[in-house]
DNA sequence: CGATTCCTTGACTGACCTCAAGTGCCGTGG
DNA sequence: CCACGGCACTTGAGGTCAGTCAAGGAATCG
């Protein structure tokens, strides 16, 4: 059998980057790939930190929520990113597919050792937590502090940035493909389903974004989108 | 001149903890401590990231803003945690002494060039990265989903773990004096100034905590203030 | 004893939520 | 080809929680 590392999709994008071939080959027998189909949840919010792992390909999202069923959505991980709670005993958000997807995971105990005897892939670690940090806190800031049109542009600016794009079908606009509906803006925005779609309706009312598809945002005044972010 | 570092006040919290004697004099030799005064910023949000360091003493807050002047609390650091953006050029937020202060500061270069030879220390940081990483999530869902009434009673159960306490005046009651005013509250939950005084007055009415100073509370009945947090 | 600063309280407003109905899209099956 | 149902999204009407604006206390300090 070939090493399924060497070859893997995401070889120099994850974390394992860090990682000699021959070191990459002694991780990967911990590790086991995994199918997850859209909807499913790998991780549950609360249990014993058991698996980490790399996002190989699709959509996940980070999630937690209150006695009562409100939920709030944490993050959004896409291929080549980590997932999972390392050195801690508890996990404290779910992960769950939002596209059909396929991760790499490690007993975390296993990944645990191995990562403190490879400095390098520490390393990665950490760059990658900061940046995470550095992400949720500018969350913070939209769900603390911005309004629902402000959160709006924020989202849609980052999906510009982050998802793939095409050219629209006006001239000088760009145009990508939500991985995810309604329900899931808004929980990621911190509103209801409503608003997400008032607001997205305001937008284009504007002529500021068209919306050639129910998943599909053509972004056609970027500078009007950025001032409207608010920060 | 003796070695600052090896009687530091935090010598066995901080991250510096990792390091035997003979490293830490080394890391000592970059480093500066530094009083900072009650409302003096020490990292400006968006400005070079040139500084990192450890508080030694006081209590400052991480915050960022709006283009507009809105502001948002983004995390609270006591005695013993690090503070700065390490592995990267800019720095998201400011860095604000809310009492008299006294930190410990490393050019960040220097210090990310003296990181990257001691894993140990590198590992320190992971873990303290990836419990901020936590806070700033769990924080989320207070930001995006939770009542005015919720905000409030993690607060104060955050700072009933965290601060020092004494007795009540109350049998079997836990008292505090919050290191910061009304305001500074407010900017921490994603609320008015207004709406965290009625909701403390609230919980006085209801008879789940006492003021017995502006800034110092008694909680009375920690289940009952438990039960309102929401999660 | 002003003057300042911080906290509290009150009356009103407004942004977003809630509840409810309507619309468009798509796949299925007659 | 069209009828149907299901689902996601949109739209509307009304309510509510927290924000805004304004005034009034209480503590602190020269």
């Amino acid at each position: 059998m070939v090493n399924a590392c060497s070859d893997c999709a995401v070889r120099d994008l994850a974390i394992c980057h860090a990682l000699t071939d021959e070191k990459l080959s002694e991780l990967g027998r911990h590790g086991r790939r995994q199918k997850i189909s859209r909807g499913q949840t790998l991780l549950w919010e609360g249990d014993d930190s058991l698996l980490v792992g790399n996002v190989i390909d699709g959509v996940l999202k980070l999630s937690t929520s209150t006695w009562d069923g409100r939920e709030q959505t944490l993050g959004i991980v896409y291929s080549s990113d980590f997932i999972g709670r390392p050195f801690g005993t508890t996990s404290n958000q779910s992960v769950t597919a939002m596209t059909d997807a396929q991760v790499c995971t490690f007993p975390r105990s296993d990944f645990d050792a191995f990562a403190r005897e490879n400095p390098g892939l520490e390393h990665k670690l950490l760059e990658r937590t900061l940046m995470d940090l550095d992400h949720a806190r500018a969350w913070m800031l939209l769900l603390g502090k911005k309004s629902a049109t402000e959160r709006i542009a924020t989202f849609l600016l980052e999906m510009a940035d982050r998802l793939p794009t095409s050219e629209g079908e006006h001239p000088g606009s760009i145009q990508f493909e939500l991985p995810f509906g309604r329900q899931d803006i808004a929980d990621l925005l911190g509103l209801t389903i409503e608003t997400v779609s008032r607001q997205i309706t305001g937008l284009r009312e504007a002529g500021i974004v068209a919306t050639p598809g129910k998943r599909s945002i053509e972004v056609l005044d970027r500078e009007a989108l950025e001032e409207s972010t608010g920060h």
